[in-house]
DNA sequence: TTGTATGCGTTATCAA
DNA sequence: TTGATAACGCATACAA
C-alpha cells in the first residue's frame, strides 16, 4: 500500500515498506503519535473530528508501522464482525458459483466480508456450519438451498438475520426467504417443446428430496395437462442432478422407450449427461431428439449444439441477496418478490411436425 | 437481538431446544455449573482433567443454555484463529473450484476454518485482501496463482505462514510454492499429437501475463522441436483462457491457416470455444481436426466427444495444500515436490496418416 | 485438580 | 475535542 518501489533493485540496502513487528497495537500507535489510544480508535473510525495536527501525527505514525487494527479485537469490543456467512451445499458446484460470485461483488462496497463454507448436501453439516457461524458471531447469514426445516431456521435467525435463497418461508424481520419460481420455469420449457410441436416429451428429474427438482417436475406436468397431452410415467426417469445421473437415466430411456421426440432435463448437468448417452448411441440433437435443460450454467452456450436452457439469473440473484442481508442487518425492511426465469432458446431443440419422425438408425 | 421467540406460535406454549439468550456466556455457564471460568474453558478445550462431577455440571449447563464460545474472543486471547485465508483469482471459476473443495475437505479434520476471497485477477485486490487476512490474524495463507512478486509475498509471509499454489518460489519457514509442472503437460499433450501423425499443431495460447500460459507455449514449442517440426507463429493465436477468447482465435486461425489437423489449447475452456467455433463451420472433431485441451475440468468428459486434455489433479492439489499450510503452522517442515500433470486421453483426437487429409467442406 | 488474576486489542461511556 | 476507564468473552500463568 506504501510501496514506493525505491529500492527493488540488489545493490540498494533493502528498506522494506512493511515493517517486521507484526502486532503493531492501537497503544502503540498512541504512544507513537502523542495521543490517547481513543484518539487514534476516533480516527480510525472516522467517529468524531479530532485535531488536523493530531490526525497527521496518527497517520503518519500508522503508516510507518504498517498498522493493520486486529479485526478479532474490534469485533469483540463493537459487538459487530462485518462478515456475512454464505452456506453453500457444494462450492464447487458450477452452479453455485455465479451466486456466489453476485454475493461477494455486492457484499464488498457496504464493507461486509463474506465466508463461505459448504455443507455437502447434508443437513447435519448443515446445522454445524451454521452453528460455525454462530460461534463466529457473523453479522447476517445467506443460506443457498437449505435443506433445514423452518422452524430450525426461525430458531437460528434469533443470532443473526437469515436470508434463504431458492426458497420460500414466513417472512419476518429476522428470517426471509428468496424463492425462485422453478414450476413456470419448467412449464415454460415443456411448453416450448409442446409448441414446436413434440408429443412425447420425456424428462429426467432431480433428486426427489430436493424442493426445487420437485416443482420442475410439476412444471413439467403441468404445460403437458395444459397442452391436453397425457402424463406418461414411463417417459420420467430419475437422476440426480449430475452428469452421470443423466447419463444412466438416459440409457433406461433410451432401452425402454425409444420413441420419445424430446427430452427436458430437470438441470443442465442432467442433460449434459443425457446429451453423451446419446452421443454414443448415436442419436443426433436436436435432428433426432431435441434437449432442453435448466439453469444455464456458463458452459452451457458452449456445448455442441449450445444448449436450449432455462435461465436462472444466479449473478443477479445473489447479488440481491447480499443487498438483502445488509438491509435486514440495519433493521430495514426488504421487499423480496419471486424471481423469474427466462427460457433460452439455444439450438438443442428443432421443429417437428408431428407424428415426430420415427429417430433414425444413424451409426455410431 | 434479544427477542426470545418463546411465542412463535401462538396457542400451544414452543418449547424450544435453541434456547433464547443468545449471548451466554463462559462466565454464565460457570456459574450455573458452580464453577469457575476456568474450569470451564478447560472442560471446552480438554487441556486438563476435571472431576466427573463438574464435568457433567459444565456439560449440562452448555447444553441447557445452548452455549456456543465465542469465537472472537477464543481468538483474541489465544493469539490463534483456526483460520486459513484462502485467496483465488475468481471464486466463480470452474478451475477454482476443485482447489477449493480439497482445501475445504482436509481443512475441516484439523479444525481449521478456510476463508475465501476472490482478487478477481486484479493485483490491487490481491493486495487489499491479503491485507484484510492479515487484518483477520488469519493463522496461513494460501494463495491460488498469486500475482504479486515474490519479496512482496515475502513480506506478507511474517504475518502468518503462506503457501502459493502454481508457483515456484524461494522456500523458506513460511513461504513455500508448489509448483505445476505446465511444462511438461504442454510437451505431452502436443507429444500426443506428433504421434498420432500430425504435423500441422495450431496452439492457441494464454494471457501472456500468466507464468502457467507462457510455460505452456514453451512445452508445445519444446515437443514440437524434439520432433524436428519447426515452430510456425502462423500456428499460434491468442486466447484469454476463457470460452469467448477460444472462440475468437479459432476463428482467425480457420480464416488466416485453415491446412491444421491439430489444435492445442491452453486450457479447457478455451478449447470450448474453439470446438463451438469450428461446429458453427461445420468442422468435425476429430474427424477433420483434433483437440487437445488443458486442465481436465470436470465438465471435459463431457463435451461430444469427450475431450482429450492435461489433467490437473486439482483436487488432490488442494488436499496437499491444506495439509501444508498446517504444517507449516505448527513449524513442521514440509517438503512439496512438482505436481506432474498426465495426459487423459479421450475422443476428441484421432490418429491420422500424414500429410494430413485437406479438410473438408461439409457443410454447415 | 481448581480458582484467581491478568491480558488479548479494540470500542464505548463518561468526564473533563 | 480529548483522555481515563470500563467492558467485550475468553485463555492462561500462577497460586492454592
Amino acid at each position: 500500500m506504501t510501496h514506493d518501489g525505491s529500492n527493488d533493485k540488489p545493490g540498494a540496502p533493502k528498506v522494506s515498506d512493511v515493517p517486521a513487528a507484526p502486532n503493531v497495537t492501537l497503544e502503540a500507535i498512541a504512544r507513537a503519535a502523542g495521543v490517547s489510544p481513543s484518539t487514534v480508535s476516533r480516527i480510525l473510525n472516522g467517529s468524531a473530528r479530532v485535531l488536523p495536527a493530531k490526525q497527521q501525527a496518527v497517520e503518519a505514525a500508522i503508516a510507518r508501522f504498517n498498522y493493520r487494527p486486529n479485526v478479532l479485537a474490534r469485533s469483540l469490543a463493537s459487538g459487530r464482525t462485518e462478515t456475512i456467512g454464505v452456506l453453500t451445499q457444494a462450492v464447487s458446484s458450477p452452479f453455485y458459483a455465479e451466486w456466489l460470485r453476485g454475493i461477494e461483488e455486492s457484499l464488498y462496497e457496504p464493507g461486509f466480508t463474506p465466508i463461505f463454507v459448504s455443507s455437502r448436501w447434508n443437513i447435519d453439516d448443515e446445522k454445524a456450519r451454521l452453528e460455525q457461524f454462530i460461534a463466529r458471531r457473523v453479522d447476517g447469514i445467506i443460506l443457498l438451498h437449505a435443506q433445514l426445516d423452518e422452524s430450525t431456521l426461525t430458531d437460528y435467525s434469533r443470532y443473526a438475520p437469515m436470508l434463504v435463497l431458492g426458497r420460500s418461508v414466513h417472512n419476518s424481520a429476522t428470517l426471509a426467504g428468496l424463492p425462485i419460481d422453478n414450476m413456470q420455469g419448467a412449464r415454460d420449457a415443456t411448453h416450448h417443446l409442446i409448441e414446436q410441436g413434440h408429443r412425447e416429451i420425456a424428462f429426467i428429474a432431480g433428486p426427489a428430496s430436493h424442493e426445487d427438482a420437485i416443482e420442475r417436475l410439476v412444471g413439467y406436468r403441468t404445460a403437458l395437462e395444459e397442452a391436453g397431452i397425457g402424463f406418461d410415467a414411463d417417459l420420467v426417469e430419475q437422476g440426480d442432478y449430475l452428469e452421470t445421473g443423466g447419463v444412466a437415466a438416459m440409457e433406461r430411456l433410451m432401452a425402454r422407450h425409444p420413441s420419445f421426440s424430446a427430452v427436458f432435463c430437470a438441470n443442465d448437468q442432467t442433460a449434459y449427461g443425457a446429451r453423451l448417452a446419446m452421443f454414443r448411441r448415436g442419436v443426433r440433437v436436436p435432428d433426432d431428439v431435441s434437449l432442453v435443460g435448466f439453469d444455464d450454467l456458463p458452459t452451457s452456450s458452449y456445448m455442441t449444439p449450445p444448449l436450449t436452457t432455462v435461465r436462472q439469473p444466479t449473478y443477479e440473484i445473489g447479488r440481491l441477496a447480499a443487498q438483502g442481508i445488509v438491509q435486514m442487518i440495519r433493521k430495514q425492511s426488504i421487499a423480496l418478490s419471486p424471481i423469474p426465469l427466462t427460457l433460452v432458446t439455444r439450438e438443442t431443440t428443432r421443429r417437428i411436425t408431428p407424428p415426430p419422425v420415427k429417430r433414425g438408425d444413424t451409426p455410431t
